[in-house]
DNA sequence: AAGTGGTCTAGACCACACC
DNA sequence: GTGTGGTCTAGACCACTTC
């Protein structure tokens, strides 16, 4: 489209979807190739295909080698959840963060820990319970399980200033994750903890964490009542 | 690094990962501009960029023009949520999906809805209040409301046979949307139709979409006790 | 002012999937 | 086979931000 001194990715890119949206190319469609479509928009066809990648990205186009590019048929829109440090979120939603180490023991970890992450239950383990704060509230209650052999510095942390979910950030590079979340009644810890009644609905994020080659950490965060993870699409 | 006939942008993602893990370089260090990299890598700047663009976008560098590129001290790991159509859901954890049109009605919002969609309070809506089933279990219970305006094709639509959840996709194309997920004990009403006791704690989706003008539909979805979301990092 | 990442080009070759 | 998207190159100019 148009008379800019230069077409740019972006330009294709809400092009397409103006496309899209009227109803111009619908679901199931096949639409031009890279090259057609670079010579329609007069630019190179580099600049079409960096459009064409993030709409796929997205979920709105499917492309196949070959077989070309075509309208999503199921839409499957992805939804980006950015994962910050509690001490981030609870800052970010204006509040003074203060979070205090409950207990701290070095024990082997119960069965459901060791097979979630595929540890032997022999293994050492450190176990955390700290409480996040915001303005001296309960705001979340992190029950974490540390393999103790993949950062052995943690052995000598001091994680009453800095939170094991900060000090492992900074000390403990991971590669890889997986995120689980869900509602849960409050067990009578929970409740006793976040000050809640025991039964009340909460919502739990349970984070497991590997580096190249071991877990690191498995971690299950009750957030008290009236939390709410918001994104956009 | 290496002997490969050419160097791709995904090796140097992985050597720069190796770097970043191997603590090589640190959170918050700079780290070389992009054609000093390219030399090292012996590659073109494009692809050092493409990698370099990549790994800033998962949350692992800041890039800053004429600052330059730095390990980020606290990465805010990005966990991509899919939000398919929830028959594909359903029919992704090997179950036979069936859906239930409970009421559909003609009505104007009320003020929260109003409200939550920027429109006045007097415009016209449809109510839809749906049940998803996976093998005749109730999955989730959907409380839409819809923006007839944005969709009036919609008033003569069958959705009894495809769900208001579908048939939104197939026929408004949306470009924006929230996403806000939460813990709540379930209504009466949620109670009722989901088939467990009130007060459960159960897991709430709410959506807002949007087209380029205006509002097409909030919904709120309510999952059966036990549904989890589950994401890699 | 100067240096960084961001974008674009024109061309080439490759890998994959459909035929 | 053959055509599509995926990647890479070498070079250029631009936009932003720090100095």
């Amino acid at each position: 489209m148009s008379a800019s001194p230069t077409t740019s990715w972006a330009d294709i890119k809400r092009e397409v979807i103006r496309r899209i949206s009227e109803r111009i190319w619908r679901p199931g469609d096949l639409i031009p190739g890279e090259q057609e479509l670079a010579q329609e928009f007069g630019c190179a066809r580099a600049t079409v295909s960096k459009a064409m990648r993030e709409l796929a990205d997205a979920g709105l186009l499917e492309r196949r080698r070959k077989a070309g590019t075509r309208i999503a048929i199921n839409p499957v829109r992805k939804a980006t959840l950015e994962i910050p440090l509690v001490r981030i979120d609870v800052e970010g939603r204006g509040s003074t963060y203060r979070h205090a180490l409950l207990s701290r023991e070095d024990v082997p970890p119960p069965a459901h820990v060791a097979a979630r992450l595929q540890l032997d239950a022999a293994t050492p383990m450190l176990h955390l319970c700290a409480l996040h704060l915001a303005d001296e509230q309960a705001f979340a209650y992190e029950d974490r399980w540390v393999n103790v052999a993949a950062v052995p510095e943690i052995a000598d942390a001091d994680l009453e200033t800095l939170s094991a979910n900060e000090w492992l950030i900074r000390n403990a590079a991971f590669l890889s994750g997986e995120l689980t979340l869900s509602a849960a009644e409050a067990s009578t810890e929970d409740a006793e903890v976040l000050g809640v009644a025991p039964g009340a609905a909460i919502f739990i994020v349970q984070r497991i964490t590997w580096n190249a080659t071991q877990p690191i950490t498995l971690a299950r965060l009750a957030y008290a009542p009236g939390y709410r993870m918001h994104t956009s699409i």
